[in-house]
This record gives structure tokens, sequence and C-alpha cells, in this order.
DNA sequence: GTCAAGAAGATTGTTGACAATAATACAAAC
DNA sequence: GTTTGTATTATTGTCAACAATCTTCTTGAC
């Protein structure tokens, strides 16, 4: 099924989703962030489902490295928490249950609520309103087609990064990014419907009205309101799913 | 000055920091954890000074291990915070600014708040309300002790420890573990005065009966501003501090 | 037929050596 | 005296082999 892959040479083409997520795109990467990033893809995709072992010498020989670099890769996974180590047991992928997708989503609702607060208080905002503007419009649109899912969510990251890096806060930025690799396939889940990304899209526009008139409560309220709705959408599709397939 | 020490077998003896402020203590520590908890100590408590560059060979010949595993213990004190790792350049301590301080302090703010609001709302608040109330009076006691100032942090660390592992989320206990290790020394600084530490002491009271009533937006914002009173403090020695080695 | 004990196999943890790269010291030119 | 280029050294990155531990399969007893 797959293409056996060397790594090690030139790897620009392989899309990074774990560095585009966390909005950290550097020049050249070591080998076990390449392998990190290839891992985290399958993960994320679903190519690797959860619960499921991955081997160190499996990895080493599909990427022709040594287990040296595969267990260094498979560290950084764990602290993005797409995997989980356990001692002499080896890594496999998260399988997190409801409940631990819901606190995530809770971290999240308040970073968010941060990292919104603070732009929205920054002396640079209104530099950044002409380059929110436009997507969000953009977002307005494709909320009604129907098919337009993975778009809409591509506008949404988008956004997410461009907001993120205004904080300048680095901190904030790493723990956002891990959180948001963890949680996007949820949020893709929660943004399924037309009427989702409606509400999702409306309440776009009401932020970047706080953000244009520097109103930091109302940034803050509206970016938690965001998440919860994500998170109580991805709620629902998650029993609706575990109904059918009982 | 420092004697030779040998990891190996048994070292249940050492002062676990990392492990203590995380809130989790496993029955057995890897090499690896072993050796970050040991390194973790000295940056912590100044034995290694911010900027200092840690080499792995000479970890590796003071605890008798081969530089696998320091390398690894390297990794997880980056995932703290304690250091950073530039490629082909190793690890130094960290020395952050007094605004990425003031950033870290920000995400400890609304994730204390995230965490004392859970604690709020939760059906099992009446459980806690009794282990923390002892605590909560011994810090008023403490407070006024001029010398106390080591006493007082051991009781605010421990009721922190005592309310993130009520929460049950996990994520939240480990981003909030890792941030307390940063930024401990600060909070230190920012507790020295007998009248901060009053000061400190009342938000305590107040987040105590907040938790008692069950009100969760009190208890949010109590916290948050506990967070903020603490930064502003360790702010205000920093700059003292500048100012009079200037 | 079920369970327990033990052996065989698979997998992670650790080590020491080698390769690749960055930091440093020194020398020569301006 | 300063700067630039080069050679040396120091340090990290990677590898393959060995040791320790866990899993699984088989065998035997009840």
């Amino acid at each position: 099924m797959m293409a056996t892959t060397r790594i090690a040479s030139n790897t620009t083409q392989a899309a990074d989703l774990l560095a585009q997520l966390s909005g950290t795109a550097p020049l050249t990467q070591s080998l076990p962030e390449q392998i990190a990033a290839r891992l985290s893809e399958r993960i994320v995709s679903g190519a690797y489902s959860p619960g499921q072992r991955i081997m160190e010498q499996t990895v080493a020989e599909e990427f022709e490295v040594s287990r040296g670099p595969v267990r260094e890769a498979l560290r950084l996974l764990e602290k993005e928490g797409l995997v989980i180590i356990n001692a002499r047991r080896g890594a496999q992928v998260t399988n997190p249950t409801i409940s631990e997708v819901n606190e995530i989503f809770d971290i999240r609702a308040m970073l968010n609520g941060l990292r919104d607060r603070l732009v929205a208080e920054s002396p640079q905002r209104a530099q950044l309103v002409p380059l929110l503007e436009p997507e969000i419009i953009k977002l307005a649109q494709t909320a009604d087609n129907p098919g337009a899912g993975d778009e809409y969510i591509e506008i949404v990251l988008r956004l997410n990064r461009l907001l993120t890096q205004a904080t300048g806060n680095r901190r904030l930025q790493a723990i956002l990014g891990s959180l948001a690799v963890q949680t996007v396939r949820y949020t893709r889940l929660g943004l399924s419907t037309p009427q989702r990304r409606r509400q999702s899209a409306q309440n776009w526009q009401r932020l970047l009205r706080a953000i244009r008139d520097g109103d930091g409560d109302t940034a803050e309220r509206i970016a938690r309101q965001r998440v919860i709705d994500s998170r109580d959408a991805a709620a629902e599709h998650l029993r609706a799913q575990a109904v059918n397939t009982a």
C-alpha cells in the first residue's frame, strides 16, 4: 500500500501537518523531526488507527534509518499527545475517551480566550484586521456549500495560525499547536454540517469586530464560546457514531 | 564540589522536584527520568546558571552512563522548558526574558482559572474542602512570619497539587506541572515579603469560600487574579534586581 | 476444558564506536 | 590592530550490537 519511503536527503515535499499547525516551519528539519512528521500525518489521517502499536524496528526499516532517530521521533509524538509510551512496552497511538477529548477542548477554550484577548488588546491589531477580514468573508461564503468541508477547515486553520502568531507568545503558540494537532480530527467532525459552519462563521465575524474595537473581554468570551461549540458538536457526532456502530 | 553520583541502582532518595510539581510520582523511574530529575534540581536551584551549556559527554561521565539516556533526559528537560536544544549545538539552560516569564504567568493564570472553576463546579468538591482548609489556615499563620518564606512556598505548592489532582484532567495536570516548574523560582521571589504573603493568603481564603459555595465564576476570577498578583510581584522584584546590579 | 508454569521469541533499553558538523584557535594579509 | 581564511578540536548525530524485559505460545496438571 505505502511506497517504500527513503527520507534521508530532500523532503521538502512532505506536507508537514505538525509544523503547519504549530505555526513553526523550520528551514531544515532534523531526521527525527522528519520521521515524526511522517508518522504524525499517518496518525492524524487515520492510516494508523487508535490503540495501534508502533514498533521502532519496523519504522526504522521502512525509513531506512537506525532505531535511534525513530526513538526520538516517538518521543516528539508523545509530546504532541499523538502516542503514549509505556516503559518497555513501546509506543501506541493514543485512543482518548470522549471525556479526555472534552478535557482537551476545555484547555483549548481557555487558551484561545487568552490568545484572542491578547490580540484584541494589542497595539498592532489594526495591521492584523486586513489579513483576517478576507478570510472570514470567504468563510461565510464557504459555509453553505455542502461539500466544502475540507476547504472550510483549511481557512479556519489559517485563521488560527494568524491569530496565534500575532500574539508573539511562543509558549502559547507551542501549547495551542500541540492541542490543535490532537483535536483536528474532532474539529473536522464538528464542522461537517452547513448549519454548524454557519454558526461558526458567525462567531468568527463577531470575533473580528471585537478585535477591531479592541474589546478584549468580548474577544475572550467569543473565543471560548467558539471552542465550546466546536467541542459540543464533535461530542454529538461521536455519540451518533457510537450508536451506529453498536 | 559535587560528589560523584552513581545513579544506576537505587535512587528513591533523590528529591524529585519535577515529579513533585507535576503531581505524578511513578513507582519506578526510568534512567533518563532519574537523570532529568537530578539535572532539573540543579537548574531550578540555580546550581546551573541560565544560559549555561550542558554537554552530553560531561553529564554521562558524571552519572556513569552512556550518552543515550542523557540525550533523552535533555529532551525531557526541553519539554519542561528548563533547557533549549539547538540542532548540533546541544542544550543550554533557558534564560527567559522578563517578557517571556510574564507570558508563562499569563498562561498559568488562564489554566489555574480553568482548574479552580472545574474544582468549584465538581460534585466531589465537598470532600476536598476539609483537605484544603487546614493548609489555608496554616498559610495565614505563616504569612506574617518574616523568615518562613520557604515554608509558605511549600504549603502553596501542596495546595496547588491538591487542586490540580482534584480536576482529574490529566492533560491539564501535565501542562500546569510543566509551567509550575518553569516559574517556581519567580513565584519564590514574588512571595518574599510578609505583605505579599498576606495578600496571597487572603486570596486563598476567598478561593476556598468560592469552592465551598460551588461558585465557579468566582473561583475562576480569584485564581486568575492570584497568578497575576504573583506575576506582578515577581516582575517588580526582577526590576529591582536589575537596577541594583546595573 | 480451563488454568498455571515455563520456555521461546519479540521488543525495548543501553552501550560504545564512527560520522558529520559546529566552535575555537591560529596564522596570514591588509 | 583588525579581519579573514584555515586547521584543529570539541560536540552532537547516527549506527549496529548487546542486555534486559515483556509477550506469547506451548505444555502439563487438575
